[in-house]
DNA sequence: ATCAATCAATGATTTAAATTCATGCGGGGT
DNA sequence: ACCCCGCATGAATTTAAATCATTGATTGAT
């Protein structure tokens, strides 16, 4: 078996050109190194360098382990320094689970900052989950959790990065558009468009027309945001999202926010994840920096 | 440190997906295993598994182990197969010396075969040495020397690989086509082609023309065999040459053999290599080899 | 819920391997 | 001829690795 010690040598004598003074860059004595290297020898069953007087000089074998050595031996070393990155938290893969749609664009804020602070770290951002989120967090296929329920369970941790208002979105000139809130049964008579999800995750329903034993006329499902945001602007339906979301949009978009009933939905938004990460410095930052992003998010717009 | 053998555990605790399995795979005990793992952890700064009950699952560290051992491991096995095949004379380099010009035609007959029988070694040809061949031989610059002077010394040994006749090559219908042989006064007229190699090694004068202290007329120099006897076909001079390849080459161009004196001058080729590598058996097949191919290549013509 | 089975961790002991120490041998240089 | 210097080698020592024996924990079956 060759070993990494092998390599070693082989590198070292060839950068010294003698066994001894191989011996001492490697801290050792120049028995050991005549000890090590006559037992890889005849391991190998063949010289790795001929005796010529006192030179040594490296046989096909020695030229062949030495080539090894100068491939192989930076490999061991980079390695190393990658898993110390990895030991002291500055390197790793962050998978961010997302379990509110309309967070991808407040997502995209954090993620930009973070990965110029963390230049060893990748950011992979998963939609669709077999057991949910916190399936997903157990079983290690994210690492972070963005969610509006933080279902507490024992071994995960959450932390609130951010509120906002989710409002209900009409086109510019709308007949809510004016009202200072709207009311459920203002919606009967018209489309509701929602990202696709099951109802029971979509607060319009769970808290604003549910209660009220309220429906939209019709409900259509849209994936992205923009397209979602474009429908409602052509008259096609009414959505429900966050009203920095749609602040943010209004500037090229017709659309206006409204207020879901009297006191309108606040709602609060969490970063979960594992216990044991929690101290994982780079899964730590990014919860900071999350904090942080929120700030000027929220406030782009008075 | 990371060493093989971690990489060993690693890629084998992948495979049976348990330490108890992959100790038993690597023929240790459940403890050993146990007590190298944990050091190589304490070591890394980094657990390499998570121990989920009685499951592991690698963490980052673990998983960039796991890649490292899949890319390294084949290097090793592979390194230690070709090690095992150098060590065994199937495979090296063999580089040949040249000190006879026109044998290149020859060697390049040998070279063919001998490639398809052993894949495992590359062959090179050196036409210069800074020290001569045999200095080349002893500085390990190359490994076998085709000459026509076997300088005996302790250390090298030399075979003789083929004998042949170095005759004048004069143009078809040139005066001297048509006589049973030159004399050296028959050159005072003619300019006399060479390859560009010092006289001391050129025949024509150290056995033919300095003998009858003759000299031609003019003496040009010129790299390769074919374009000299272009040049000699063309009237422009005279060359001296093995007979076989004259023959060979008189099919194309239109040149004739005349011998060198009433007795011509005979020659003989040598194989020369250091003692220590006789053994060695991709190269005593050179030899071997050599010496076969010699029988129909002096032979082509009758 | 209990029990047996299985796996991992650990401490003490044994075994094996690597290293050192002491010494001999031989080639090169002065 | 002499003295370094570098490599080889055998015996002693130190260090590391493996085993044995045992424990605690988890899982699956009864």
């Amino acid at each position: 078996m060759i070993e990494r010690h092998h390599l070693d040598i082989v590198r070292e004598v060839d950068r010294c050109g003698s066994l001894t003074a191989a011996a001492n860059a490697l801290h050792l004595t120049q028995s050991a190194l005549s000890h090590t290297v006559r037992k890889l020898e005849q391991q190998l069953g063949t010289p790795v360098w001929v005796r010529e007087g006192r030179k040594l000089r490296p046989t096909q074998s020695g030229l062949y382990l030495l080539s090894l050595a100068n491939r192989m031996l930076p490999q061991f070393e980079h390695a190393e320094d990658l898993v110390g990155q990895i030991a002291r938290g500055q390197r790793g893969s962050l998978r961010i689970g997302m379990e509110c749609h309309p967070c991808y664009q407040w997502l995209l804020k954090v993620v930009g900052p973070y990965l110029e602070q963390w230049p060893g770290v990748d950011v992979d951002v998963k939609q669709r989950f077999q057991f949910g989120g916190i399936g997903a967090l157990f079983g290690y296929d994210i690492d972070v959790l963005v969610t509006p329920d933080p279902l507490q369970r024992s071994g995960l941790i959450y932390e609130p990065v951010f509120d906002y208002e989710q409002v209900l979105v009409v086109p510019k000139g709308h007949a809510l558009a004016t009202k200072p809130w709207a009311e459920p049964a203002d919606l009967e008579r018209e489309t509701l468009i929602t990202y696709p999800v099951a109802a029971e995750r979509l607060d319009i329903y769970t808290r604003f027309l549910l209660p009220a034993h309220s429906s939209p006329a019709r409900h259509k499902t849209i994936e992205t945001t923009d397209i979602m945001l474009q429908m409602v602007a052509a008259g096609r339906g009414v959505s429900a999202l966050p009203r920095w979301l749609v602040e943010e949009y209004a500037h090229r978009i017709p659309v206006t926010p409204v207020r879901l009933g009297q006191d309108g939905i606040d709602k609060q938004i969490f970063l979960g994840l594992r216990e044991r990460d929690a101290s994982v410095e780079y899964l730590h930052s990014f919860m900071t920096m999350a904090k942080e992003t929120t700030w000027s998010v929220t406030r782009t717009l008075p």
